[in-house]
RNA sequence: GGGCGAAUAGCUCAGCCUGGUUUAGAGCGCCUGCCUUACAAGCAGGAGGUCGGGGGUUCGAAUCCCUCUUCGCCCACCA
């Protein structure tokens, strides 16, 4: 049989995944059908950009992911996880423009339809790239069910919640300062605009008094070129300062205009001069107080920055960057400019293309913000929506609270197009907001004429947890995965999607879209930077599946990023960055490569209970009892790192470094038939829990490992289940106490040999005296083991641990002493020396344990146990002192 | 300005919520010795930590409280 062929001694991932996943998929696996579904546990892909390519970002969250949603699956859960991607509005009509740029073409130049159906074209050719990276991560999405925020389905969903939420009043439309990306050209949310502290300068500028050669005012500002939009000049109604010049006109400097100056309770009298300039049209604050006081506004730019038509014709047309030296230079040569000074403060720039945005006055949708955000509010604080680490929490209770109105509208062409009409017939001139197209104005029959404009990215990704399950018809997917279990997904798309998710999903659906949030760390290279193109710090994750496999890749990003915190991997050095999950796939291979070939059928059949199990036998199914119980326990609570640690630490450290090779003499016989048969049971029970226990990690080398399992189909998966649970039978504390006085007894010996270099080849003797219960249980079930873990020729149990010849001693913590004849290589002197230390540890352990038990305060108020536990150490290092000093003694001070 | 978090071995981190079982752990790195027929991507041994500083609570603090210092992240209408 093929699979009966030898394996090689270094793990190939590349031979092996492709053919797996393959058949996983052919299989069927990864699909669930509402109808099979008995209970469903739910995981939403955050869907990636459709312009994405696959980065350690994504390779991090969907390990995460595809762990979660493989362990439910073999638990026995109908696991499904859905997939899909995000149209991401700006960014891909942003790589389309590009592309036309390098023709010189623009937008405009091909008209609204046809760059459209280019950017469609686009998609269809690049768009799933990532999908096919995900697979080639192993990750177990149920492909069928790919969705795309764009695609027919969601766009109905789209289309009907922005009509409900707009017949409740929830979405309006107005005039706001919204920022403005003049690069793009389009609005953008809050979210989308981030803020970048900035090195600039605060200019002081005298405005005149009309009518008067002395009075003047002086404000400052970061951006003087707004000044030609300036419609007054605000100051605190309490400052005696300008008390006198309130309802006074200034003439505004550059301009033919005079302005008032007004009194408003939101100027901060102690920043720069305590005179605002007010300029409505390009400023929050000073929108605000423009209403207050009934002052104009005027809209000083073009959409592309430039200044326009509402200014002075010198400054028409300039760049906003440009008008504001010729501003400060026209102002200066007019001494009005009273003094610069360096100012560090933030400014916006846009999430896609860097450019600095510009707060603008605008015509806008928005949505009512405040209804949404109480439920969303309440989930939180009464306990049903819960954050993994639990501070998260804080961080989106703390944007609820605060949250402001969402401006939904976007001056693009990809996207959903807003569904409001506005009827062209002057005496009507009805806004029409529908879920069907409409044919003519339903109020008057006239013309309609659709609002231009699309409809931000995420007001189709917050739907995303019901839209992709057929909302809005209630469908049985619907009816059955909803609401999804759990979110994984990083913690920079917090307050754009997972908090209007849970919004969405309360006032849709009236229900909570999932119930925990996971977020994970975020990737940075060794220096701590953030992974980007621009830096060239990225790792390609491509790249490291290629070269180490993606059970490598997986296992080493689950290992080391405990969720929450941020990962750190070295891009110059690929090899040592994933050399743990590397090295781990190469050992679990080696210990396959020599187990299987000992095993049989026979062994899978064999009901462990019926047999003559020994010592190590009963110590390793208690190990993977406690190891599997650890795990479990760990993925419970999201703690996937802690999972892989436990099973990594089982299967390198007492799995093979211990259990494989204290049965090496078994297998080969030496102890007859019974010993033979029962290590062999118990060897393939051993790897078949833990292949289990590390698949959702990494789930080719195990998937390919199991299937080798003799006695298995090839109709066989680990995939499907089930999650190990070994019996409470195996759990057996007593051969835990009697294994680790073994490995106490192995582990000193080497320590001595070492200290005195004894050769590896060269075979000692060892005398064991004062043995604990355990330790001689353990030698008389295991005295070959030490023979030979620790190259031991003579084990001689004996009252006293000593032939008269010069030798080294060590005392055990778990009872008894040691004595190792070398009269060939003893170095007197180091005997005592080594005596004398390990000597004054014990006495300083000693003297804390009696100074504790001293304490009759201690006595009196700790638990008993703890004060028994206080007594048995104090006798235990009382024996360890007194065993060594007496060894001291006869070495000779 | 507001919020959240971190500080434990050279590096990356567990442990802290629920104080006393570790005589503070892991991986990597480092040192020493080994090609011991599953694995040199390995095996064995070893060095390395006043748990950021200070105070407090307690019989007992890496763990709870206060404070200081230093870093990080997020939010904000810092004219």
């Amino acid at each position: 049989m093929a699979r009966q062929q030898e394996l090689d001694s270094r793990y190939d991932p590349a031979g092996l995944e492709p053919a797996l996943y393959d058949r996983w998929q052919k299989r069927g696996y990864f699909h669930v059908s509402a109808a099979d579904a008995q209970v469903p546990y739910v995981v939403d892909i955050p869907p990636p950009n459709v312009t994405a390519a696959l980065h350690m970002g994504h390779g991090l969250n969907n390990t995460l992911q595809d762990v979660l949603i493989r362990w439910r699956r073999m638990v026995g859960d109908a696991a499904l996880w859905v997939p899909g991607t995000d149209h991401a509005g700006i960014a891909t009509q942003n790589v389309v423009e590009r592309q036309l740029a390098e023709d010189g073409l623009r937008r405009w130049d091909l008209g609204r339809d046809s760059f459209v159906d280019k950017v469609w074209q686009w998609v269809e050719t690049y768009g799933s790239r990532i999908i096919e990276q995900l697979k080639l991560m192993g990750c177990s999405c149920d492909w069928e069910r790919t969705r795309f925020t764009l695609d027919e389905g969601l766009s109905r969903a789209v289309r009907e919640v922005f009509v409900r939420l707009y017949e409740k009043d929830l979405v309006y439309r107005a005039n706001y300062i919204v920022n403005w990306c003049p690069r793009c050209g389009t609005t953008l949310s809050n979210e989308e605009a981030e803020h970048r502290e900035h090195g600039g300068n605060l200019y002081h500028i005298r405005y005149p008094v009309v009518g008067s050669d002395r009075e003047s005012l002086v404000v400052a500002t970061t951006r003087p070129e707004t000044m030609l939009g300036d419609t007054a000049v605000a100051v605190h109604p309490a400052d005696a300062r300008y008390a006198g010049l309130v309802g006074k006109e200034l003439r505004l400097p550059l301009t033919e205009r005079t302005i008032p100056v007004v009194a408003d309770p939101a100027v901060d009298r102690e920043f720069g001069t305590g005179a605002v300039k007010v300029t409505p049209a390009h400023d929050p604050n000073d929108f605000e107080i423009a209403g207050r006081h009934d002052l104009p506004k005027i809209d000083i730019m073009n959409d592309d920055a430039t200044l326009s038509d509402a200014v002075p014709e010198a400054y028409r047309g300039l760049d906003r960057f440009e008008a504001r030296k010729r501003v400060v230079a026209d102002l200066e040569a007019g001494g009005l400019l009273v003094d610069t000074e360096e100012h560090i403060h933030s400014v916006g720039h846009c999430y896609r293309c860097g450019t600095v945005v510009e707060p603008r006055l605008s015509l806008q949708w928005f949505v009512s913000m405040r209804p949404l955000a109480e439920p969303a509010l309440a989930a939180y604080g009464n306990g049903e929506l819960r954050f993994h680490p639990e501070h998260f929490g804080s961080t989106y209770a703390h944007w609820l609270e605060h949250v402001r109105d969402w401006p939904i509208s976007r001056q693009l062409w990809w996207g959903h197009r807003i569904p409001v009409w506005y009827c062209q017939t002057e005496k009507c001139g009805a806004t029409v907001v529908l879920r069907d197209d409409p044919e003519c104005c339903p109020e008057c029959g006239g013309d309609l004429i659709q609002d231009p404009d699309v409809l931000d990215t995420w007001f189709s990704s917050w739907l995303w947890p019901f839209s992709t399950l057929g909302w809005p018809d209630q469908t049985e997917d619907l009816e059955v995965f909803y609401p999804t279990a759990t979110l994984i997904t990083a913690a920079d798309i917090l307050f754009f999607w997972v908090a209007r998710m849970v919004m969405a999903g309360l006032e849709f659906m009236g229900e909570l879209p999932f119930t925990d949030v996971v977020i994970n760390g975020t990737v940075r290279d060794h220096l701590g930077r953030r992974m980007s193109k621009s830096l060239g710090n990225g790792i390609d994750p491509v790249e490291v599946i290629d070269r180490f496999g993606a059970d490598a890749m997986r296992f080493t990003l689950v290992n080391s990023a405990p969720i929450g915190t941020d990962l750190f991997l070295n891009y110059q050095d690929l090899d040592a960055t994933f050399r743990v999950g590397r090295n781990f796939a190469n050992k679990i291979w080696n210990a396959a490569r020599f187990a299987l070939p000992l095993l049989d059928e026979s062994d899978a059949a064999v009901d462990l209970e019926a047999l003559e199990l020994e010592l190590a036998d009963r110590w390793i199914l208690s190990r993977l009892h406690t190891a599997t119980r650890e795990a479990t326990a760990s993925m419970e609570r999201f703690r996937f790192d802690e999972a892989a640690e436990a099973a990594y630490q089982f299967v390198w450290s007492e799995f093979a470094d211990w259990y494989l090779e204290l049965i090496k003499p078994r297998m080969r016989g030496d102890r007859g038939e019974a010993s033979r048969a029962a290590a062999a049971a118990t060897l393939w029970h051993l790897l078949d829990g833990w292949l289990r226990l590390l698949h959702p990690a990494m789930p080719f080398i195990t998937e390919e490992l199991a299937t080798r399992l003799p006695g298995r189909s090839d109709e066989f998966t680990l995939m499907l289940g089930p999650w190990p649970a070994p019996p409470e039978t195996w759990s057996d504390p007593a051969a835990e106490r009697q294994m680790a006085a073994l490995q106490e007894l192995i582990g000193t010996v080497r320590n001595l040999r070492a200290e005195y270099n004894v050769q590896p080849g060269t075979r000692v003797d060892v005398h064991v005296a004062s043995a604990s219960d355990a330790l001689r249980d353990a030698l008389l079930a295991e005295g070959e083991g030490v023979r030979i873990l620790a190259r031991v020729e003579e084990l001689v149990e004996s009252a006293a641990a000593t032939d008269g010849d010069p030798g080294a001693h060590a005392v055990l913590r778990s009872g008894g002493e040691l004595f190792m004849p070398l009269s060939a290589v003893i170095d007197l002197e180091k005997e005592r020396r080594r005596l004398h230390s390990e000597l004054q540890r014990v006495q300083q352990l000693l003297e804390a344990t009696r100074t504790k038990l001293a304490n009759e305060k201690f006595l009196g108020n700790a638990p008993p146990e703890v004060v028994q536990r206080e007594r048995e150490k104090e006798s235990s290092l009382q024996e360890q002192y007194s065993r060594l000093s007496e060894k001291r003694g006869a070495l000779g001070e």
